[in-house]
DNA sequence: GGAAACTGACAACGCCTAATGTCAAATTAC
DNA sequence: GTAATTTGACATTAGGCGTTGTCAGTTTCC
């Protein structure tokens, strides 16, 4: 309480050559790969404190120092993968050509690559979202909002969806994501028993659908 | 071991006036009763086994003698549950208009508002089912596979699901019962925040949507 | 009426885990 | 070089939970 000054102490000097920021920040990139790790394999309730601390190479000491409890480490864990997996979507839909169908595969196509070429990241994603908390839930309402809203501007063309017949385009748009999510789920459970390819023609096929007869309800 | 006859022993015999076989898969039922209550308001991660006891008015023993352990009543539960939504969405299916698009609307009319009416259900088939271990996956793919197949009969003639451009017929109703899963979801966890009637349609719209899809298809 | 089975309340064991604390060794700043 | 900080291994505490066991009281069968 009292040998503490409050400014130029020596408090967060630089150790092993790295700041005290850095040290931390690299700390706690450590835990959040080992719980990519960890509840990809195990699950969120097959993992302990010990065992991520374990993976990361670090004890429960600078555990805590970043993360209130495992929960927390967990929405880390989510949020990084969303954001690794939306940037690789965003790339392949950029470099794809600029028409409607060609568009919307190529974001479908890496997606489901992903899921097949990281297991963990599907469990994560897919499956160990759901049931942990309310807070958790809550994040998984507003990633998916998120993302819907997001191929809502980026493949609009596609998603000229009409509000004919008494439906909702927010609905509808749910809809056609819950439908990729949930192939891609039954694929993973699974263990991948289709050809890629076949997945992503018939994820894309009702995004085509749904396209067409919003056009067509536009005529009329 | 020395002590106990092989036949017409005294095992099993009348108490309260019914026999053992009675008492037994009464309190059975009460601990699935007990489950549906606790595991729709606390979630799977949420209940012990005390609190299952204590809400079917049973002790711990009892709960052993019919179940091995929570999972295995969380098993029955959902069983329970998919059996009764599927009994009622039957009998709105075979109440409806034979004609395929109030076939579908009256089936997940049902459905809808089965989520609805009852929050405890919708948080165990939507969200706790997820995530509890690799046999209750197992059982959700193959709960939902059972699901896609009747869907299929039931109306079939919606669900002509061509196999034109490289898509698969049972890839393609994964995504339409997902779709209206996800859907379902969305609407749980948003506290029922959109007018019933208006999921319902939007839901159809997809089925409609894809039907329609198909048909073009065929006659090319 | 008495032995045997059944019931229900509760105790108790053992295990695992989260979370915090201790301490010696390593590293740095002055 | 020396005091202060940082690190990492480990101990410790505290509590929750599943599961099994105990036992007195109740009901049934003969």
């Amino acid at each position: 309480m009292t040998t503490r000054t409050s400014s130029s102490s020596s408090r967060g000097r630089a150790y092993g050559g790295r700041s005290l920021d850095e040290r931390r920040s690299k700390r706690r990139a450590q835990f959040v790969e080992a719980g990519i790790a960890v509840f990809g394999r195990d699950g969120f309730r097959g993992a302990t404190v010990k065992s991520l601390c374990r993976e990361a190479g670090l004890t429960e000491r600078y555990f805590y120092e970043s993360f209130a409890n495992s929960e927390a480490l967990f929405a880390e864990v989510y949020k990084t993968l969303v954001k690794r997996l939306e940037d690789d979507v965003v790339a392949a839909i950029d470099a794809a050509p600029a028409e409607p169908e060609a568009t919307a595969r190529a974001g479908l196509h890496v997606f489901f690559e992903t899921m097949y070429r990281q297991p963990g990241t599907a469990r994560i994603l897919l499956i160990e979202i759901f049931g942990i908390s309310g807070d958790i839930d809550r994040l998984y309402r507003e990633t998916t909002q998120n993302f819907t809203r997001m191929l809502q501007e980026l493949v609009g063309s596609i998603f000229a969806l009409g509000e004919g017949s008494g439906t909702d385009a927010r609905i509808l748009s749910t809809g056609l994501v819950g439908s990729t999510i949930h192939i891609a789920m039954y694929w993973t459970l699974n263990r991948y028993g289709d050809p890629l390819e076949v997945v992503v023609e018939s994820s894309l096929a009702l995004y085509v659908a749904m396209a067409r007869q919003s056009r067509e309800q536009d005529r009329a």
